[in-house]
DNA sequence: CGTTCGCTTGAGCCTTTTCAACCACTGTGG
DNA sequence: CCACAGTGGTTGAAAAGGCTCAAGCGAACG
């Protein structure tokens, strides 16, 4: 799946060092000279919106980070039906490593780039660096720890819950994406990566009634729709309420 | 929380050698000799049903291996909803390494025997045995997969394909534990651990939704109601496809 | 022998889905 | 330049699946 080597790849030792997996994500464990030997196995790839980057039950042939982008994870019932089990961003890693079988189908949401591995290299990579390895490991129980969060929602939150959610975490996410780039601490309004199909897909609803359910959030002021992708939000613990949120530390998706 | 040393504890040596968790859990990945050395600073302590094992938030203080009974592990709403996350059964963990704070509630849902380390001699003996380590992050990566597996469930399932779903886990279940013991084949029929209530909260149903289709699976000849905490199973496909399960392979739960 | 807990059943209601039509925007080709 | 198709988004009306509420049953247990 991954091409050959491009041009940009032969700059991979100095971009390595400024890298989102490198400040925040698994690279982080490693010294300098480890990255610019690591930066030798590896080589970016950048997928369009809608493009498949792993198919469920094939065999996974590469390991990646995110480096920019969201990525979803969906699974698929027999008859079609289908649901959004993740949604992966910068730091995040696609592939599931020690299987025989890829368990989902991994698509690009938006233009998407991504640091790729062959699963040999990833695997020795892996052996040889227990830091690493710990450092994926606990990325794996925190995302352990966020489907469960999602279960409950799944399980028990009604729509506009739902949905107050889901901007509720896109929207951290916005402030945690902004405040690494500039110091500006309020993100007053936030794009949104997702069509209407692909919210009601990750949140076991049906897009029109994710429409109704951002239409009734909007006129109850919890939200303000600037356009169809672009809502503010005025106070974000309002917000948080309305989502039903356990708690703040329960946002790591 | 783990009492103190039992006199059982002090044949643990013996004990820990026809352990489920020695066969095929986290301690197959060790020799007969460290298995001793590890029984030194292990205990069992048994939990009745209902009885709390961690307490959602709290420090965990311990870490511990499932020999018999069922766990259930639960979230709570702020309102009082909840939601079974995930059920655990003989050679499943309890328990969330790395972290400051449990992330749910988990508690005996029958009478359940654990095998418990605390905290530190736990870290110590993953940072000793990266071949613990290793099975452990794999147990964990299994764990993630059936998680989203219940999504899709949570997700996009009917009523009746939920209560089909878990019961098909559950006779599955009974047959692997069954296999393990005698060389039976077969399990006609199975005994349900689980209270119509606990069904419901791991279904993100009501209760009385499902008793209603428990008894209509039955009415359909798909199961037998033998007592109201047990059933047969005639032809188990019949129940994997009216549980709409993708693959056979996705039930690890 | 009464109480409790788990389970069952029924009736009506409500949230969400389904179905169908329509709108807004974008890119394409005549 | 405009007709056209295609995609994503919006709205309304009707249907339905599952929930709520209420009552009753049965086994276990003190």
């Amino acid at each position: 799946m991954p091409a050959s080597r491009t041009a940009d790849d032969r700059n991979a030792p100095q971009r390595c060092q400024s890298c989102v997996l490198r400040q925040t994500g698994i690279c982080s464990a490693l010294t300098a000279e480890q990255v610019t030997r690591l930066s030798r196995v590896s080589h970016h790839r950048t997928f369009e919106p809608g493009e498949v980057i792993l198919r469920s039950d094939d065999k996974p042939m590469f390991w990646a980070g995110v480096v920019t982008g969201v990525v979803k994870l969906t699974k698929l019932l027999v008859d079609g039906r289908q649901q959004i089990v993740d949604l992966l961003f910068p730091s995040d890693f696609v592939g599931r490593p020690f299987s025989k079988q890829t368990p989902y189908f991994a698509e690009a949401a938006v233009r998407t780039e991504l640091c790729c591995f062959r699963i040999a290299d990833f695997e020795k990579m892996l052996s040889d660096n227990p830091d690493m390895k710990q450092h994926l490991f606990e990325h794996t129980l925190n995302k352990l720890d966020t489907a469960h969060d999602w279960m409950v929602l799944l399980g028990r939150k009604t729509a506009e819950e739902r949905v107050a959610s889901l901007l509720y975490l896109l929207v951290t996410r916005a402030r945690l994406a902004q405040s690494l780039d500039s110091k500006d601490a309020c993100v007053p309004s936030f794009e949104l990566h997702l069509k209407r199909e692909e919210m009601a897909s990750f949140l076991g609803l049906t897009y029109e009634t994710v429409i109704r359910q951002i239409k009734a959030l909007d006129s109850q002021g919890i939200i303000t729709i600037n356009s169809r992708r672009e809502f503010s939000v005025s106070n974000l613990e309002t917000l948080r309420l309305a989502a039903a949120w356990v708690r703040a530390e329960d946002l790591t998706i």
